[in-house]
DNA sequence: GGAGTCCATGTCAGCCCTGTCAGGTACGGT
DNA sequence: ACCGTACCTGACAGGGCTGACATGGACTCC
């Protein structure tokens, strides 16, 4: 059983290579008996284009690269998988690549993937949406990219959310709730996440009139491990918070799993809220009140406009995507 | 800057690009100072070999599609961690490929993937690994393929792990600690895991001389939801089991917040345990007991013995990982 | 010393498509 | 009748690499 080629398409309709080839890639100038034909041979035959000769042809990989840096598994799932649906409505394939951004050779192996298989463009994922060197290398070379939630939203296409504003509305549902004493457990302040949630949890202060308490203020590092170290931290406070806004759901997980462990009620003595929305929020007890962050639609938005750029069918933005507050149980009045 | 091509660095050597090949593929018959100098114009050049050139030229893709249908992110994200470890070490590259196994077009959408990326082999994960079609389909066209955790482990090559000793060592573990009530959630009867781990609860009650209660058997389906709505079915029993041994970790998390939202206490009541071992297991409250599947590793040792077989290099094999039970806090003797 | 063997290297065709450009037809306007 | 234009189609030449086979020199063996 060999391989059909786009010869044996072409033989049997009776026509030439390039003909089948216009018309499997829609090229305008077919006459439509024309196309009729070849498509009626190529689903006789059950024909299918082969990618790499394809690539080596037109100078061009019909794929695009996902590169991201170990975040929570269930975000990358997520992105993932908004990526290939987007991918798939224009019959592109996607590969995906880990990376360790901090890693010395790490702008290297990225220019290694870009030289052997050249995708047409790159989703980048945070936090490689900030590293200079690599933003820097992928403008040189002209490799378009999009981003998701870069720091700086201006300067790419891609998908953005305004995290400052949930953040903001986060601590004012606190507030509402009759919270004064809201702790923050921060994100990585390298990440453009970290920096805006803590941005939003000041607003949200500053709005209602509250002052910061540093003692309030306690670093994270958007991992479930750094939630427990900072509620732990929190509850030896002499005088406790009695809400805390976690800059991720990770975070604020651990921060419940802390509580549990010093057999705290939550939200009886203290509310805890986080962000994301993650799949996890809703499997903790109590439910996790949080930001959704649609993730999936960001992945496949930020794939949309890449193709976009990438087939040049017009101009390419940066997308904005709406949050939605997630009110559950983990939040209630202080006692 | 064009890009570098298998000339330029022959013209560098003073040789002929047939050499270079040789020397890049690791071709025995090639001198050891040829091969010193074409390494060091490689390097100074900084030439990488175009993989769809190399494709279309060596009839290989040199990558491996991997497999899946929404089993947990989580899980799949590990194995997918896995699969990349092991092609990076042989300079393989992967392509993802979400799928439906129950969507009429199955088959077709391999065949499709097949046909146009001829990817060289393919990591079955459950339950594709157990689609009857699509196995027949694999061997007919000859394409190698790794499965992990097949139901039928003898007919192929990948990697297993022995659920059914494992769940009967976990009904062990509550037996252990004076269970005599043991209930199980059990998950889907179409996945090996699910037939697996049901048939080592039942030689774990056998080898207790606990009789088997139906009612105490309840029928999930690997999510969480299914998770809560069996510990619901359970709490309603006028006789609540004493310990529930649920298939996966996030039944047992689901069984977990049932119990929380109806007010019993885990372990004081009623202790509960999982399988997997998953990121979520140890974020709950109580920190669940459980069995660890590598599954990163299972992922990783599957893709090496895809790619033993796919490089003929000696005789690949069903691979055995151990598991390991993790004792935690979710487990305790009955009230 | 001649035949056979082995190894290192080179030549050339071809993998399967698409870009380029030229050719050919149909139709409308002058 | 002729030209221009628009549209459709085909011939051909690669894209960058490797497989098959040829070549030529060094070495072995009787």
């Amino acid at each position: 059983m060999a391989r059909v080629t786009i010869s044996d398409v072409a033989r049997t309709v009776g026509t030439s290579k390039k003909t089948i080839s216009r018309v499997l890639n829609n090229d305008p100038n077919v006459s439509e008996s024309m196309r009729q034909r070849v498509a009626a041979a190529v689903a006789a035959l059950n024909y299918r284009p082969l990618t790499s000769a394809r690539s080596l042809a037109a100078n061009r990989s019909f794929m695009i690269g996902l590169l991201y840096d170990n975040r929570s598994p269930s975000y990358i799932m997520e992105v993932q998988a908004g990526v290939l649906e987007a991918c798939e409505a224009q019959h592109y394939s996607m590969m995906v690549q880990p990376l360790v951004s901090m890693a010395p050779d790490f702008v290297e192996r990225v220019e290694d993937i870009l030289s052997r298989h050249r995708p047409d463009g790159l989703i980048l994922t945070p936090p490689i949406t900030d590293h200079p060197q690599l933003l820097d290398c992928l403008r040189r070379q002209g490799v378009p990219f999009a981003s998701i939630a870069p720091r700086q939203p201006e300067a790419c296409i891609g998908v953005m959310l305004r995290e400052r504003e949930a953040a903001a509305a986060m601590v004012e549902h606190l507030v509402s709730l009759g919270h004064r004493r809201i702790a923050h457990i921060l994100g990585d302040p390298e990440h453009g996440a970290g920096i805006w949630r803590l941005a939003g949890y000041r607003d949200g202060l500053a709005r209602a009139g509250l002052m910061e308490d540093p003692a309030y203020m306690v670093q994270g590092r958007f991992s479930f491990e750094s939630g427990v170290a900072a509620m732990r931290r929190l509850l030896a406070l002499p005088l406790r918070p009695t809400a805390i806004f976690a800059a991720d759901d990770d975070m604020a997980v651990g921060a419940i799993w802390a509580a549990a462990e010093a057999g705290v009620s939550i939200p009886g003595e203290i509310s805890i809220c986080g962000f994301d929305d993650t799949t996890i929020a809703t499997q903790v007890w109590p439910p996790l009140t949080t930001v959704r962050q649609p993730v999936r639609e960001m992945g496949q938005r930020a794939t949309q406009e890449l193709l976009v750029r990438v087939l040049n069918k017009g101009e390419a933005r940066m997308v904005e995507v709406d949050y939605e507050m997630r009110i559950r149980a983990s939040t209630a009045p202080p006692p």
